[in-house]
DNA sequence: TCAATAGTGTCTGTTAGACATTATGGA
DNA sequence: TCCATAATGTCTAACAGACACTATTGA
């Protein structure tokens, strides 16, 4: 019970950043002081006061130089699992980059495609596995794709990027359909050419609310 | 700094107990011992090297003589709310308890239907409706209506839950045929006769996996 | 017998998915 | 011109919701 040490800390705020590189999702990694090529993600533990999300964003201001403009906490994690930090418990939250933002610089970030991230410690693995599950089951209810995104985009990327999260292929024509529907997307003035073929438009997401009723429940949903 | 007093605990364990009481979900509250007309979620600081949910277990266990079938994390909370326990977080879970239970005796605890839970402190109003929130976005996710019921019930009972859930009228023909199409229960060969009508006959949860595709995309919940 | 509830068959408007076609740029 | 991609119109099978009907009990 020595006092003297600083003392493990009561908890730690681990952060999973993710953004999507070459069509797969990819983690943002940071790499051990230690030399040995350890990576850990990103964390910290909370200052005093200081409110979980704030420390969340101070972590990913930190390495992006600024916020994301999406987060969400996944949840706390403890069970005796090992982490860095020696925290008895971890609140973790995960947070979107759009695609094309400046990576950071020196070696110490690097982006690592889901299939190729190194080992973790166990409770970091455990944060991660949760939060991609997460992302990809909170789509519905949250503008995951578009965060993923930048603010200007075409509709084929918008549904790449879907397909990307829900692992399966798109309709192209009912998925335009659905997205005028929900009215999520606003088209702009804008156009961008693209290679070869017609250039596309640029569309921004501006959602608005309306269509409020939903048809049908969803029970299949469970059982898969 | 003295360190004498029982240190405030580093962290809470609260649990959201949720039933359903007469068309209404009831969320289960803890008599302050203060003689004062006052009430919490239970709650307790963890054990050492204690799981997290084996913390909210043992509370439930406690509260209940059993622990719920069906439990999930809603997340940390802090950001400087106060909360009985002076902990600087609480993680919270929620529960749910099928309707027919045996009510917990004493007085200590009580069912609180929704719209008449007395005030608590800001961090467990947070909770209670995070979790309640929680519950009703993940009810395609998480078998929510059947944790509710006894591990028998009849078809109209299902509905009514779900109606309840999803406050909303569900058509009796349309919500028969896709719970046939989602394999999720199975007919037993008892039959309850419930005053007047017809007997229903009685049902119980057990999901096939079947059906791996679901059809559409919902973009149209975004915007709800 | 009537009343009340359980359970099912049929019809119809809506829509997801398939297919085809047009539009518009670069090579 | 050909090719590649964007964008859209049309058709069809599937399904949600509505309605009607039968079935089976208690009063």
């Amino acid at each position: 019970m020595s006092d003297r040490r600083p003392r493990k800390p009561p908890y730690s705020i681990d952060v999973v950043l993710l953004t999507a590189v070459r069509g797969q999702l990819a983690v943002l990694l940071s790499r051990s002081p230690d030399g040995r090529e350890k990576w850990t993600l990103p964390w910290d533990s909370a200052k005093n006061g200081e409110a979980l999300d704030a420390t969340a964003s101070r972590i990913s201001k930190s390495i992006l130089g600024e916020d994301t403009a999406w987060k969400e906490q996944i949840g706390a994690f403890g069970d005796g699992k090992r982490h860095p930090s020696d925290a008895e418990i971890s609140v973790a939250f995960a947070g979107l980059v759009p695609t094309g933002t400046p990576s950071p610089v020196g070696g110490v970030y690097a982006w690592f495609p889901l299939a190729d991230v190194p080992a973790l410690s166990p409770r970091q693995r455990q944060i991660l596995d949760t939060a991609v599950s997460m992302i990809r089951t909170r789509m519905d209810q949250s503008p995951v794709a578009f965060r993923l995104l930048p603010q200007m985009f075409t509709l084929t990327e918008l549904q790449q990027m879907y397909e990307l999260l829900l692992a399966k292929r798109l309709h192209k024509a009912s998925f335009r359909r659905a997205l005028q529907g929900a009215w999520l997307v606003e088209p702009t003035d804008e156009w961008r050419s693209e290679g070869r073929g017609r250039p596309a438009q640029l569309y921004r997401f501006a959602p608005r609310k309306r269509r409020p009723a939903q048809r049908g429940i969803r029970l299949d949903l469970l059982s898969s």
